[in-house]
Order: C-alpha cells, then sequence, then structure tokens
DNA sequence: CTGCAAGTTAATGTCAACATGAGGTCAAGC
DNA sequence: GCTTGACCTCATGTTGACATTAACTTGCAG
C-alpha cells in the first residue's frame, strides 16, 4: 500500500501521513525505491491515531500511549487520559448547558440577566478571596 | 478596576486581557492616564469569554457572539455553537469508551486485539469504498 | 522514448493564542 | 528628587499541527 492510498482512504492529506512519521507515529513497514509502503496494520494504527486526536491528544501523547511497552506503564497513561475526558465531558456539559438558558433567556443584553450571572459563576472556578467586596 | 486587579482575579496574565482587546472581546469602560479601568461588567465579560473557551469556541467566534445585535442573530450562532457542543460531547464519549476498553483488555499488542478494531472501526467514519479489498 | 502523475526530501509558511522583551510613562513613598 | 512597581505600546518569539513550495526521482501508459 502506497502513501497516497493510505492517506486518500481517511481523507488526509500524504504529507500529514509523512508529518506523523517525522513526530514517531507511523512507521512504514518498507521502502521500495525509496517509497513507503503500508500494510493492513497500519490502517488500524492511523485509526488510532485519528480516534485519539478527535479526543482531544496532542500527537506527543498519542505518541508515548503507541510506545509504551508493558501493560503498566500503558494503564497509567490511559487512566491520566480518561480522567482528561470526563473533565472535557463535565466542561462542555456545563457550556452546552450555559448556551441552551442563552437562547431560553432572550433578554437584550444577556450579561445583564441574574440566571446568566449565576450560571457562569457557577461553571466558572473563581479564585476570588471570600469576603471580596466586588459582588459580581 | 485596574487591569491588574481584574487579571488576578481569574489567575491571567494582563497581557491576556490585553490580546483579548486587540482581538475586539474586551474593551475597558475608561482610561485614567492612559491606564485601562474596568467595571463589575467587565468581570461578567470576562467570565462569559474564559467559559466560552473552555466550551472550545475561537476568540473569533466568542467575538460574533457578544457583538451579535439582536437575537436572532445570536440565536443562529447559538444554535450552531450548540451542535458543535452536542458533536464534541459524542466524540470525547466514543474516545472515552475506547481507552475504557484498552484498559481492561491488556493484550500485549492491543492493536491486535479484535475487540479494539471493531470499535475503532465504528468509532471512525471510513472512507472506504463499499467491497473494497482490503478488509481491515 | 516521452510524458505525466505520484513519490521523495528539505525548507519555509500559516494560524491561533498567547509569551516575551525593549523602552517609556506615571503616582506613590521616602 | 529618586526609586519602585504597575502600567503603557510596539515588535518579535513560541508552540503545535500541519500546508505549501521547490527541486528532484520513479512508475507506468502510450
Amino acid at each position: 500500500m502506497r502513501i497516497g492510498e493510505l492517506a486518500e482512504r481517511f481523507d488526509l492529506a500524504p504529507h500529514v501521513l509523512r508529518h506523523w512519521e517525522a513526530m514517531g507515529l507511523l512507521t512504514p513497514a518498507a521502502r521500495v525505491n525509496g517509497r513507503r509502503r503500508y500494510t493492513r496494520d497500519h490502517v488500524v494504527r492511523v485509526l488510532t491515531i485519528i480516534r485519539a486526536k478527535a479526543g482531544g491528544m496532542s500527537l506527543e501523547q498519542i505518541r508515548e500511549v503507541l510506545d509504551a511497552t508493558g501493560r503498566a506503564e500503558r494503564r497509567a497513561l490511559l487512566q491520566a487520559q480518561h480522567a482528561e475526558l470526563e473533565r472535557k465531558l463535565q466542561e462542555i456539559a456545563a457550556s452546552k448547558r450555559l448556551i441552551e438558558h442563552l437562547m431560553e433567556c432572550g433578554a437584550e443584553d444577556f450579561t445583564q440577566c441574574p440566571d446568566y450571572r449565576r450560571m457562569v459563576e457557577s461553571a466558572t472556578a473563581l479564585h476570588d478571596e471570600p469576603g471580596d467586596t466586588c459582588v459580581i
């Protein structure tokens, strides 16, 4: 399988696969006259990379997981990533609820809506000292 | 309220607020001897920006929503953003399920696990033509 | 044999969202 | 009057994940 075929299969540009290779994520099975050749296993690997990216991992993080030797090491990395995903889920759910309210509320200047202020406050970690004089 | 105080309140660097201003997201209420002055309303605005960023919006998108005049225009923007958040939720949930399986599975080379291959396939939009000879 | 599409490396450009640094201003405290 | 610290503008640097371009080689059709 040549680079063009593999790239087209996932609607990627070939240089993306070369980039991933340069980043240490995807080493071709062989070279034929200098051209890269890939196998079925590489298809799974590319799928894995795409899925991991969709979950918000950086190429560096993906490389760590793919390179991890042994179950223990990989488990630790995955644990961290799992927690991170859970955090993101909460974060996005909060933003979503906020938007739902904004659409219902319909006040001309939504920053003046007391409901909105309450939601924003509760959804954001405040670094206020307790007893601060400026009450938002 | 000076820029340093507002920034510290959210654990931001002052130059971040200046950057947001340069991007058209946050205009100070006034200037005193050239120094920016902010009000309580700006606190809400900063919170809004932070929350929107946490939801994955770009500064440009945030500016559009904040600048939107009229309920209709804002509603349209929010609708789009709401759909986008829903998509992200699904995406992240899929990645999370994948990771959960990886942690349970524990095969030495997880890319060989048939369960894994099935999950990755189902979780990724494939651009294969039906009847393609290479069956992953 | 001649083209041409697809591959190669290497260098450089892009984009967003800041970060950093230079050089200057301003009010307060000693 | 002099220092200190927070502020100012303007310019340039950084990061991650590519995108683009240049200049070259190779595989295959006609």
